[in-house]
DNA sequence: TCTGGGGTCCTAGGACCC
DNA sequence: TCTGGGGTCCTAGGACCC
C-alpha cells in the first residue's frame, strides 16, 4: 500500500502561514518576474483565475475584489516543505520526496484496518506542527494513490461528484467493488497521473471518458495504439503496482538554469552578461551533486507572445574534450556557443543553460574521460587540485554569503537590465535572522 | 507594456559496428 | 545492372509531471 500526502495549494498555504489576514481570501503566488499565477488559493480559483493566468490580466481583481498577489519566496516555500516532510514521514516506514509539496510514504507492514485512522492522524500533525492545510490518498499502487489524494482535494472543496465522507483523507483500501466503480465511473480519464492533455484528448475521441472506460480497454491495445507508459498506467489502475517507491533517488541526470528577462535584451554583453551567470548558477549546482558536465547546451529565444517582434530561437550543444566541474570551462563553452548564436536586433526574452551527459565526480569503477592531446600535456594532479580547490571556495563564498559575491568578468560587463522583478515578495520566515516574526505578549 | 522554471521517461531514426 | 543481417549507441523530439 502507498499513500501520497499533498499540501494544498502549497505556495499560496505557505504565505498564510506567516500572514493569518491572508486567509479566507482570495490569494495568489505569482511565477518569475511577477509573469503569472503558479499558484491559487480557493477563493481565488472562485474568481475564476486560471493557472498561469498572466498577472496583467487579474491585477484590476486586487482593486475589485481583494486579491493578493505575491512573488514566489522560494527560500520559505523550500524550508516549510522539509518540515511538511519530516511530519508526513511519521506515517509509514518509507518515503518518496515526490515533490516541493507531495511525497509518497509506502505502508508495508501497517495493519490494513489501522491506515484510515494512522492517515488521518498524520493530516492533523502537518496542519497543527506545519500550518499547512493537506490531504492523504491511499492505495494499492501509486497511481491509485494519487487518484485517491485527487478525490480527497476534490470532495473538500466541491461537492459534486464526490461524497463528502471522502473529503481530506481518501483510501481505495477501504471501499468495496459497488464504491470503487462509482468512483471510477465519475472521474474523468484526464484527471489520473499520467495521463495528460493531448492523451486524454486522444482517449476521449475513441469514446474514452472516464477511468471505468479505460479499464474496459484491452491491455495490448493500449500500448499498441499508445505507449507503454499508458500501459503501465492502465495495469496501475487495475491495482497491478508497476511503479516503485523511490526513497533514494540517484544525482540528477540533468541541469538547468534559465530565466525569462523582466525586459527584452538585444546588446551581446548583456546577453552574455546572462549567460556567464546562468552557467556559473549550473556549475555551482553540478558540484553540489558532485557531478561533471560532458556537454554544455544554450539557447536564447524571443518571445512567442511579442506580435511584431522577428522570431528567433537558438540551441547550440558544446561538448566538452573532457567532463569537468569548473564554472571557468563551463562558462568558456557558453561564451563561444552564444557567439554563434548571436544576431543583431532581436528582442530576446529568455535563455538558458543546461548541463548534459553528467557523470559522478569521483566513480571509482570506471576510469574518466581523458583527452587525446599531442601538443600540452594533461593537466598535472597538482593543477587539477588547485582547480579543485578553486572551486570549493567560490562555492563557499556563494553558500555564505550569496551568488554573485565573486563572479566571472563578463558578468559584469553590462549594466544587468535582465535580473528578475519581484516587486512582492515576502520575508523568509524561517532561515534568516532578520526576518523571523515577532510574537509580542 | 506585462505570459515560469526544472525535471523524467520513451521512441524513432541516424551513425556506426562487424 | 546487381549490394545482408543484426546489433549498439546517441540524439532530438514528444509526452508527461509539479
Amino acid at each position: 500500500m502507498f499513500a501520497l500526502v499533498d499540501g494544498n495549494n502549497f505556495y499560496c498555504s505557505c504565505e498564510r502561514v506567516f500572514q493569518p489576514r491572508l486567509q479566507g481570501r482570495p490569494l495568489v503566488v505569482l511565477s518569475n518576474n511577477d509573469g503569472c499565477a503558479i499558484a491559487r488559493s480557493e477563493e481565488a480559483k472562485a474568481l475564476g483565475i486560471a493557472m498561469g493566468a498572466p498577472y496583467f490580466q487579474i491585477k484590476h481583481l486586487e482593486k475589485t475584489a481583494g486579491l493578493t498577489a505575491l512573488s514566489t519566496n522560494f527560500t520559505l516555500y523550500g524550508d516549510m516543505s522539509n518540515r511538511m516532510m519530516e511530519v508526513a514521514a511519521l506515517l509509514g516506514p518509507e518515503q518518496e520526496i515526490y515533490s516541493i509539496d507531495e511525497c509518497f510514504i509506502g505502508l508495508h507492514g501497517i495493519a490494513a484496518d489501522t491506515l484510515t485512522a494512522r492517515a488521518w492522524r498524520t493530516h492533523r500533525q502537518i496542519a497543527q506542527w506545519t500550518g499547512i492545510p493537506n490531504c492523504i490518498g491511499i492505495g494499492p499502487t501509486k497511481t491509485l494513490a494519487k487518484l485517491a489524494n485527487h478525490i480527497a482535494k476534490t470532495a473538500d472543496r466541491k461537492p459534486k461528484p464526490y461524497p463528502h465522507i471522502l473529503a481530506k483523507v481518501c483510501n481505495f483500501a477501504a471501499m468495496n467493488e459497488q464504491q470503487k466503480a462509482y468512483l471510477f465511473a465519475k472521474t474523468a480519464i484526464g484527471d489520473v497521473w499520467g495521463i495528460g492533455r493531448r492523451i486524454a484528448r486522444q482517449l476521449q475521441t475513441e469514446g474514452v471518458c472516464s477511468i471505468a472506460d479505460f479499464l474496459q480497454l484491452n491491455a495490448a491495445t493500449v500500448r499498441k495504439r499508445w505507449s507503454v507508459v499508458l500501459e503501465t498506467t492502465w495495469h496501475e489502475l487495475h491495482g497491478q503496482p508497476c511503479l516503485q517507491l523511490d526513497n533514494q533517488p540517484g544525482p540528477k541526470q540533468q541541469i538547468a538554469f534559465t530565466r525569462s528577462f523582466g525586459q527584452p535584451v538585444t546588446s551581446q554583453a548583456e546577453l552574455a552578461s546572462a549567460i556567464t551567470t546562468f552557467a556559473t548558477r549550473a556549475a555551482h549546482k553540478l558540484r553540489q551533486q558532485h557531478s561533471q558536465t560532458s556537454q554544455v547546451v544554450v539557447f536564447a529565444r524571443t518571445s512567442p507572445f511579442r506580435q511584431g517582434d522577428t522570431p528567433y530561437a537558438r540551441t547550440i550543444v558544446t561538448p566538452l574534450l573532457s567532463p569537468t566541474n569548473d564554472t571557468r570551462a563551463i562558462v568558456g563553452a557558453a561564451l563561444v556557443a552564444l557567439q554563434q548564436l548571436y544576431r543583431p536586433h532581436i528582442r530576446y526574452c529568455k535563455a538558458g543553460v543546461l548541463l548534459l551527459g553528467l557523470t559522478e565526480r569521483y566513480a571509482s569503477q570506471s576510469a574518466p574521460q581523458m583527452e587525446l592531446e599531442w601538443e600540452a600535456p594533461l593537466e598535472s594532479t597538482s593543477q587539477k587540485a588547485r582547480q579543485q580547490r578553486l572551486m570549493t571556495a567560490l562555492d563557499a563564498m556563494a553558500n555564505r554569503f550569496g551568488h554573485g559575491t565573486v563572479v566571472l568578468g563578463p558578468q559584469l560587463s553590462a549594466n544587468q537590465q535582465w535580473p528578475m522583478r519581484q516587486a512582492r515578495q515576502s520575508p523568509c520566515y524561517t532561515t534568516r535572522l532578520s526576518d523571523i516574526p515577532l510574537a509580542i505578549m
